[in-house]
DNA sequence: GATGAATGAGCCTTCATTCAT
DNA sequence: AATGAATGAAGGCTCATTCAT
């Protein structure tokens, strides 16, 4: 009655990033405070319940990005996506981290993942709009998307802030920024 | 026939490519045309064995990258890292994303994973040698190897050759170099 | 079917009385009509099945004794006691060795023991009263109350009935009595 | 060179005392500083050694207790066969726990049993002297046998000396003489 | 819908035993 | 005789999944 899908993926955030995937469907049960049968009753499968928490992390990652104004340069956008992300993951790092888990352990299928970059349009536009006013390094925007992603992973796994978060930024605006000789 | 400790990890390093963390050791050891017995005659666990596994093929890595000139500027130096490491990881692309596999899973026990770390001071005379010339970023060195290390990795994954290789390069440069005004 | 701990417990008596400690899991479970999974339900542990199979035996050793009337002379009531042990163990012969089996064989944690040991309190009481009379050799309670217990082991290995079994408690009460010159 | 079967099996005393019946056979042969090949050779199984092991220690008892004056009554005769039995048992305790935990966990061969007790004549031919001068309670040798020997394994593992011991044997006196009215 | 007992396949690990050296 | 690497059957235990209530 209390207990909804949510509720459980919500408690096996910690769970999995305090004890790693591999953790039984029965520990995450209980740690939810629901019986066994619940958990099938929602997620067939364990590899069901995975896909669904690695789609509801990305999901609130990606409500939390939001939009930017169109109407701003891109650098600026991107440095508001870039700290809106940032503060996320800091404001619980265990939903950052248990991402960094699921998909770097290869347990996540390639459908969620897919399902899951698919709500990351609002970070692709800031890049087409970079990469149309030809602002960017002349490589396939999915690599420059990835060059990024991998900084901001390491910038939250090193708990940056102040300062150090905006060179951060700096860094990885750098890395893909076209330079003129 | 002889069997090595050796023969059964590279053995083993197809086989988690293609079957991801979690295969049974008794697959592991028929893989390796070993008995199960055997493989635990090498390594007493599970763990051991994986760690094992890290560590050889990091062990692999950091001799191919081996040393650089000293006397050559550091962004040569780097950019030579940079194409060994990439050449590496292309010469036995399984290699590379067994690790990425490995410790992305979280499944290497941390000491491990440091004892690996200490095998690459090749890399950090580079970075040292470069952070004294006043070239990069003033960001702790860790921060800026993490970040170097992450775009390696995903150049490698994007298996990028010929110009897009050198590209990359300058792009994981430019992110950690310090920049005028 | 509904099946017990107690069922599973039970049927593992005769099981182990035939093969022996040493008995796998599998085929207690097997033997019990069980699942492997379904003792592990039950006993966590092997030495959690173990214990508990001690335990119930000694218990229903204890509930056969039951309790004596303390207005008897101690002398009666140890008869009492002697035949009411003696015919538990000869209605069930299996149940008596069993318990040798794992007491002699060490396989049962010394907490099991010592909770065991408590159940016996109307059998101590009896000693406590003799005790008192003044009946008994002057050595410790426990040591009488041992030697009255290998006592009924080799009377019960033995398989005495009728006379035979009076003239062998005849014997264990010689041995703890006070002897004047 | 230096290792003979014997020292295998004195070596195993010790470490099967503190480590129960279960031990492995590779424990055994580093314990006895010997290699697990070794082992095999002198013994072809666990079984064979365990049975040689139950032996070795039977046999040492048997030289202990020895023979007694056929000229001395045989109370007195029973009463030096308890002494040396008891001080044999206290002066290596962990031999006679082994042997108890053998014959008590059932782990040895019925072949073996019979084959130590005939080792014991020496004992055994004092019960006949007894028995012949009425002596005794009317029961089976091998019954009056095996109540001393449970008392005398209650006595040393209630590791008793001085006086306690001479009550000790009283008691087991008492309980198989014979009792005019 | 929710529960939790029951299942059984499968996993890691142990260990007696063999055998080439 | 002595060694110890290699074996593989077997054991205890876990766990995703099912299902009757």
């Amino acid at each position: 009655m209390k207990y909804s899908r949510d509720d459980i993926l919500d408690s096996a955030v910690d769970l999995i990033d305090r004890e790693g995937i591999g953790v039984s469907t029965a520990r995450v049960a209980a740690h939810a405070g629901v019986s066994n049968g619940t958990l099938f009753h929602y997620f067939p499968t364990k590899q069901d319940f995975i896909d669904a928490l690695y789609l509801r992390v990305k999901r609130s990652l990606a409500d939390a990005i939001g939009e930017t104004d169109v109407t701003d340069p891109p650098k600026d956008r991107a440095h508001q996506v870039w700290d809106r992300w940032v503060a996320w993951a800091l404001s619980a790092p265990a939903r950052h981290r248990v991402v960094l888990l699921l998909k770097g352990g290869g347990v996540v299928r390639p459908e969620a993942v897919s399902e899951a970059a698919a709500l990351f349009s609002g970070v692709t536009d800031v890049l087409d709009a970079a990469a149309k006013d030809g602002t960017l390094v002349p490589m396939p925007l999915p690599y420059l998307a990835a060059v990024v992603e991998a900084q901001v992973d390491v910038a939250v796994t090193a708990q940056l802030d102040g300062a150090a978060r905006d060179t951060a930024f700096e860094m990885a605006w750098a890395s893909i920024s076209s330079r003129l000789p």
